[in-house]
DNA sequence: GTCTATACTCGGATAGAC
DNA sequence: GTCTATCCGAGTATAGAC
């Protein structure tokens, strides 16, 4: 009658696997990372990750598994605001948080290769990426109402289009550099109507 | 006392591989794609891949080796001009061109992942990169010359944060979708002064 | 549950004939 | 120059002992 698997303890192993292999894969590369590796790094047998992963595609997916949550919890914290194109800024700020680790930029390039191969990761991904989306757009709206945002932009677009500045910060990082200077200036300029010659004040 | 080599041939032998090379990297991968996936798609033996390069990494490099003539040609025939910001619009312009093309994220991606690997395509790529950081860093100081781009903007940095705009264009890519009017927007939006309160008019 | 040992496949690169 | 044939190393995944 005792317990024959602890589901406590079966999850601490795999997050212990999934965190070294997060550290292979991004520096060494997917295909360049041998499950012999990660089993080294995590100090079990190559044998014991095949017991708690299905394939080495699977602990791929793992490592990217806990993001949806962390975005859920993003979104939700900023929803309801009174000044959306800060909300905005301070959403996309928390995105590129990780641009200047270094490991992050490498993990960020094989997710883009490995989802081209791997439609579960896909699947994984899509979710969390239309969570993120649909709280930008929804951000988008509401800053085009109060007035503050350019009306003739499409906010599903628009949503699309920041995640996709965010991305570039990760690929273009350079250690020591910060590019939240650069990436709240960009998307400022990309939002604010473009003041065409004259309504300069409305107070 | 006939010339024993063609090197036209010899040429457009690898130009022939390399073609056939990029469309395979781009999609498959890098490690995914074998030699003898690209010596069966140019019609010849894995041998001969070796015959007109040293390595499968060579031919990796063989690629982005054209890019550097390009890069030049493009800074030289914008390097005078009246219209910095519209020059500097027309240069990225050119540059996210191929962004429309499926298989140029893909090939972004793999590039990305190998410099990491590959000192001498670090140095293939590198030159390239400095002759674009150059020419549009040249751009951006007459900008502010001129007036038309904030002064508070380091010409060097700015120049490098361009191009990280450009590749989130390739990122964005979705097919039917053409980049260039978030690439524009984004852009003016970024070198334009920011209109603090008070100087609306100054004419 | 975790290990050792291994079956099986595949890819890069070379040798040598023509 | 271009081919066929092949060597060698590596990597995934499994079998089966403990």
């Amino acid at each position: 009658m005792g317990r024959r698997v602890d589901p406590e303890r079966v999850a601490r192993k795999r997050e212990q696997i999934t965190l070294e292999a997060g550290r292979l894969f991004s520096t060494r590369g997917y295909e360049r990372t041998s499950v012999a590796d990660i089993a080294h790094a995590a100090g079990v047998s190559p044998a014991s990750v095949f017991y708690y992963f299905s394939d080495k595609a699977a602990v791929f997916r793992a490592i990217f598994e806990r993001d949806l949550p962390a975005a859920e919890a993003l979104v939700a914290a900023h929803a309801h605001t009174e000044t959306p194109v800060a909300a905005i800024l301070d959403v996309l700020s928390a995105l590129a948080r990780d641009a200047a680790d270094p490991g992050a930029s490498g993990m960020l390039v094989e997710l883009l290769r490995r989802v081209e191969h791997d439609p579960e990761l896909v699947a994984v991904v899509t979710r969390t990426a239309e969570v993120l989306t649909g709280g930008l757009a929804a951000l988008v709206e509401q800053g085009i109402a109060a007035g503050d945002i350019d009306p003739s932009l499409d906010p599903a677009a628009a949503a699309a289009w920041l995640q996709a500045i965010v991305d570039a910060t990760y690929l273009n990082a350079r250690p020591g550099h910060s590019p939240l200077v650069e990436l709240r200036r960009t998307v400022t300029g990309y939002l604010t109507p473009p003041l065409p010659e004259g309504d300069p004040q409305h107070d």
